[in-house]
RNA sequence: GGGCGAUUAGCUCAGUUGGUUAGAGCACCUGCCUUACAAGCAGGGGGUCACAGGUUCGAGUCCUAUAUCGCCCACCA
């Protein structure tokens, strides 16, 4: 028998390695047919947070889901290297241990850095499990594993062999940090104080000079040119003359280009092509030289004479102070303006002229754009408005930058010889090649893991079954990320979509709306909430408290209701339970039953259908609160008072029965520790463990439509009686009269009436309540109050407004042609009810 | 500058293809220790659905404009 109070701690001890241990989360009945999600893999950084607990949840309940469904349910686990995130920390933790971690040898920096991942990865481990995921750890995979190594290598070469990777000396976004290149996806733009520094630029003849506003005036060293706009009739007669660029003395061409905006500034530009995208175009058009006056470390080169060894910041400061005395700064105008600045280290970004490899997008980008028109092979975002963003960024998508000067990740397969360049799966045969020195970014490895966790490049059975994978879950912020690129490489590799659809989820924030973070401080760990309140109720709270795509404002208060739901069916389960104490497997038979058990059979049916209906839409949030409305209100409010009177009845046993069995299964995915326990406590069970069993089916044989509408009546006549008792302050002494019909009976225990009190000779009549068909006459042996009569009058006039509102919509012909006609005389029946209503109290 | 989302009860959120007296949880008020559960039971109060128009017999829901908040993308010499 269950304890008197659910403890979560009790229930969801052991339980995790039991259904690992018995093989429950494992794949592969070919029997069955398949089913596939991959999760996305959780860098091995750092600690899960409230999101990932959010993200893994709501994919274990689809599996869970479609595993009792009788699918053959694949949820693979594995986890991300997470390049530049993890170097940092791996560096980090050397320098705290006073290790120069650019003074180890790459091989042994990265023994350290596999130690790192080790460690990190066995927490996670734990994390998981502490949330009760049934992932097939038999094929955990990791990003760097030789597999997965395989399928990168093969993607690069192939592209590489197709055209759509080419090596180039571009402006990247550089982290002086890390010194590695960046891709656009991973600068971040914050609005950062600065200003307009108005340099002059004095002509060759000195005649005059031209105010030139820069934000970045140390990148003056790498100027090549100055830009005005041909149209620009204050300037344009001055294209093809030179001026004097300050400091460095040295002459620099004037250019007309459309890249100097007349409107912008002093419509005068300086070009840096080494230090600026844009500028980088204009040097194209007109052939200027690139001068990158910056060491990787963005200290400032020996092509800034003077400033040699200085940070960017301490170069800008004696830079101005220079000018200043030359006179040639004329005025510091203070702006705000963005800058961006690295996701991991969290720096301003240089724009760094630099030789690294790309993907050319726009090929890929207009396979993803002319596969989303095909709505047989297009990924199905949900909800579908989350299909404009990565249409968007197919539209405009730029060239990616993929080499990262780092070490930890897939070192890029190219091998050089002087000259030549040798890209392939190994290394030339011949003697002398050295392979490139940099790693690719952690993107273009994720960007293939629905497939490459399959075993692809290889045609392996896993491969062949489970992809395309089903369904894809994550956040919207990670669609430019990885969906998007997931999704080129996919249909450039495999012909196919990655995954059938997309479901989308939001980000948590705290209580105020803020996003969870470090800084603030606000941040929330879910093992210290499965600690206090348990697996489920988070799991449960967190997947359905807001509809699919919008953000989730964490509220303690609401996991703990959520406990107390929990406890609810506890309880529900332990009253039940106590009524089967001898209840056999061979006496549990659906027949012989009364209205009311039939009625619940009835709810129950109906509730099966809309929750699958809405699991099998995503749509967890009305999943969830159709099966709480069910627990709590219809069947622990409702058919448990009413069976509590015909408990030895085997029909009323079998009906408990049934219904907890589908209840328990109905919740399984949202909460697997406490339906299991409870599902073991059974007197007879219909399978080992509850996740292995079938999902409830509807059951048209079971819906009592006739018997259902006479309980419907009987619990809204006690509704009504309730209130009315409780509205007009009766105490105990009330006297009723009860009139009429079949369940006279359930209605006096219902409402707790002695047979005593039921007379019809006492004298003062107060209340009538009638309801379709069950009337009651309510005696009290008190004189009517005035409050009794005022609450009477109340009642009389609401009845009233009621009734005329009734009357206008029903004589408005429109409304009775065109609304449907049960709607229609759904309303005449009402109409008629009030009307009836009013008359008895009038009386 | 372009796009997306939000705006519903004191708070956090639902609200299916428009269907006519808008729901839940928490909080609040009243009465109950009714042996599954007081972490509970019974009952109750509380909303001109941001704002202004429009379509419709009928609008929280569809259309147009506005406001406030949030996010994404682009630009920022």
């Amino acid at each position: 028998m269950l304890d008197k109070k659910y403890n979560h701690l009790e229930v969801e001890k052991g339980k995790y390695e039991n259904w690992k241990e018995k093989g429950y989360f494992k794949a592969g009945d070919k029997s069955k047919d398949a089913f596939c999600i991959v999760i996305p893999p959780p860098n091995v950084t750092g600690k899960l947070h409230l999101g990932h607990a959010w993200d893994t949840t709501l994919q274990d309940i689809i599996i869970r889901f479609k595993r009792m469904q009788g699918y053959d349910a694949l949820w693979l686990p594995g986890m991300d290297h997470a390049g530049i995130a993890t170097q940092a920390k791996v560096d980090a933790r050397l320098k705290e241990e006073g290790i120069k971690p650019r003074e180890l040898s790459r091989e042994e920096w990265l023994k350290h850095a596999w130690d790192w991942k080790k460690e990190y990865a066995d927490s996670i481990h734990a994390q998981w499990a502490k949330l009760g995921l049934s992932l097939d750890y038999d094929r955990e995979r990791f990003t760097l594993d030789e597999g997965l190594n395989k399928a990168v290598r093969k993607v690069f070469v192939d592209l590489y062999n197709k055209g759509l990777i080419y090596q180039g000396e571009r402006i990247i976004n550089w982290d002086p940090v890390q010194m590695t290149a960046l891709s656009n996806e991973e600068v971040i733009y914050k609005e950062d104080k600065g200003a307009f520094y108005h340099i002059k630029y004095y002509l060759e003849d000195k005649s005059m000079y031209l105010d030139v506003a820069t934000t970045r005036p140390e990148t003056l060293f790498g100027d090549t040119a100055v830009a005005v706009n041909p149209e620009d009739e204050r300037y344009n007669h001055l294209i093809g003359k030179k001026v004097i660029l300050p400091i460095v003395n040295k002459l620099i061409p004037i250019v007309g280009d459309e890249h100097a905006d007349p409107e912008f500034g002093t419509g005068v530009v300086k070009i840096t092509p080494a230090h600026d995208p844009n500028d980088f175009e204009v040097g194209l058009r007109h052939n200027l030289e690139r001068v990158v006056v910056m060491n990787k470390d963005a200290t400032m080169n020996e092509n800034a004479p003077g400033y040699v060894g200085l940070s960017r910041e301490e170069c800008r400061k004696q830079l101005i102070a220079d000018l200043k005395e030359q006179d040639l700064l004329i005025n510091i105008e203070e702006m705000v303006h963005s800058v961006g600045h690295s996701e991991r280290s969290d720096v301003p970004i240089e724009p760094y002229l630099s030789k690294q490899w790309f993907v050319k997008m726009r090929p890929l980008a207009d396979r993803v754009l002319e596969n989303q028109k095909n709505k047989d092979t297009k990924v199905n975002f949900v909800p579908a408005r989350f299909e404009k963003i990565m249409n968007h960024w197919m539209e405009i998508t730029y060239d990616w930058c993929i080499s990262r000067q780092l070490w930890w990740g897939h070192r890029i397969p190219a091998w050089y010889k002087g000259e030549e360049v040798y890209v392939g799966m190994e290394a030339p045969k011949e003697e002398g090649w050295v392979q490139d020195e940099d790693v690719l970014d952690t993107w273009f490895s994720s960007a293939l893991w629905p497939f490459s966790t399959l075993g692809w490049p290889e045609e392996t059975a896993d491969f062949k079954r489970f992809f395309p994978n089903n369904v894809l879950v994550t956040g919207y912020d990670i669609i430019p990320f990885w969906v998007n690129r997931m999704t080129f490489q996919a249909l450039e590799f495999t012909d196919k979509r990655p995954f059938k659809d997309c479901l989308i989820h939001g980000l948590i924030r705290d209580k105020l709306g803020r996003k969870m973070s470090k800084s603030l401080g606000n941040g929330v760990d879910p093992m210290d909430e499965i600690n206090t309140y348990g697996a489920d109720a988070l799991r449960f709270y967190l997947t359905t408290s807001v509809a699919s795509g919008t953000d989730l404002r964490y509220d303690e208060e609401k996991v703990k209701s959520t406990w107390n739901f929990i406890n609810k069916l506890w309880n529900a389960s332990r009253f039940v339970l106590m009524n089967l104490e001898d209840f056999k497997e061979e006496e549990y038979k659906l027949e012989n039953l009364r209205k009311r058990d039939k009625w619940i059979i009835t709810k129950l049916n109906k509730t099966i259908k809309s929750v699958t209906k809405a699991m099998e839409k995503y749509d967890f949030n009305i999943a969830g609160s159709e099966i709480y409305n069910f627990i709590w209100e219809d069947f622990c409010d409702s058919y448990i008072e009413m069976a509590k009177f015909s408990s030895e009845e085997l029909g009323t046993k079998s009906t408990l029965y049934y219904c907890l069995i589908n209840i328990l299964k109905l919740m399984h995915p949202f909460m697997p520790y406490v339906t299991d326990e409870i599902y073991n406590t059974l007197p007879f069970k219909d399978a080992d463990n509850i996740m292995v069993n079938s999902y409830p089916t509807y059951n048209s044989k079971l819906i009592f439509k006739e018997e259902s509408e006479i309980v419907e009546n009987v619990l809204s006549f006690i509704r009504k009686f309730r209130n009315i008792k409780a509205e007009a302050n009766m105490d105990k002494s009330l006297k009723v009269k009860l009139e009429n019909n079949n369940n006279y009976d359930l209605i006096i225990k219902m409402l707790k009436l002695e047979d005593s009190l039921i007379k019809e000779d006492l004298n003062i009549k107060s209340y009538v309540v009638e309801d379709n068909a069950y009337k009651v006459t309510i005696y009290f042996e008190k004189k009517e109050t005035e409050e009794d009569i005022a609450l009477k009058n109340k009642q009389i006039e609401s009845l009233k407004q009621s009734i005329a509102r009734r009357k206008k919509l029903l004589a408005n012909e429109n409304y009775v042609q065109k609304a449907p006609q049960k709607l229609v005389e759904e309303e005449k029946e009402k109409l008629k009810a009030e009307e009836k209503e009013l008359a008895n109290l009038e009386q």
